[in-house]
DNA sequence: ATCGATGCAAAAACTTTGCATCGGT
DNA sequence: ACCGATGCAAAGTTTTTGCATCGAT
């Protein structure tokens, strides 16, 4: 028990204490698919994020440190980052795919401040209860689930709004 | 109380005796905005949806019935609807938009298939009581929630999967 | 008559794909 | 050497916008 700390904070399930990359490597492998250069810089970019993240900033950011990959690649190794679920997709809105870190990363639930689009992670373990008695009703069976609350974070103060 | 059945279903909250129509014609002259044919169509192709519904859709349908209007005034009227709070904006996926009634609508949870995408709204009373306090501990001022559980529906048997 | 609304087509934003070349295994 | 991967640019989707014309108030 109390695995070393591994990609990025606490808190996973499964065998968390192996490396994302050669948890990355492995699917790869059983695919048929290749682990190259690009993908492994790709897989570093996506494990340095804390947060929630885009294709297109995920690009952007790489490029200003000189990572140089090609738009496609990005977003073909984030479909293959997916299906290793080393990350996951997040609906915050639906203009643009979000993602997020899988590993150490339980909480899938998000206040996302509809003025300043913060997006904060909170933990709330009786949704997990919810779905299974939901699930069962429905005879549904679950794969994952999300819970997100829009509103107006603390640093948006008493907006001036609504005269008539 | 016990007003008689509005728009759709039963459930809602507020004035939800009071047209949508009006509402909206209401909302629009507040904002300085006319209320066109167009729009009133859009809001009569809306008003007899019963589920979720996105953009494109909604143009094909009304299409098929020979009301036509441009898929720019959907859009924009979307928009309209949006603001005036007679649809509400549902995330379903991150390539599309997906809308909803508001009036007699009140659940905002979901069990989405991943299989067949049918979307299956559910009841969860005690989500509000659970947006109360995460809001409370964050100091976050809840505007709308949403949750959602992706699986597979009944209807998707025992799907022959992952041979190595 | 005014000023917003419409329709069309072009543009924009995000994502995917075709193709020639490159490079893991 | 094979077969998948890459980069580029073109194409695809969904949504937005510019502009001339139309029409509600």
């Amino acid at each position: 028990m109390t695995p070393i700390q591994p990609i990025s904070q606490v808190g996973a399930e499964e065998a968390m204490y192996i490396p994302a990359c050669s948890i990355f490597r492995r699917f790869l492998k059983k695919q048929g698919l290749k682990f190259t250069p690009e993908r492994a810089k790709i897989l570093d970019a996506v494990l340095a994020k804390e947060e929630v993240f885009e294709a297109e900033q995920l690009l952007y950011e790489m490029r200003n440190e000189n990572v140089r990959v090609s738009k496609a690649t990005i977003y073909r190794t984030l479909k293959h980052l997916l299906e290793a679920k080393i990350i996951r997709e997040v609906l915050i809105d639906s203009k643009q795919a979000h993602y997020q870190l899988t590993y150490g990363k339980d909480p899938q639930a998000y206040l996302v401040c509809m003025e300043t689009n913060t997006i904060i992670p909170f933990d709330a373990p009786e949704l997990k209860a919810l779905r299974e008695r939901i699930c069962a009703e429905h005879n549904f069976k679950p794969v994952s689930h999300q819970f997100v609350i829009y509103g107006l974070c603390s640093d948006v103060k008493d907006e001036p709004d609504e005269e008539a």
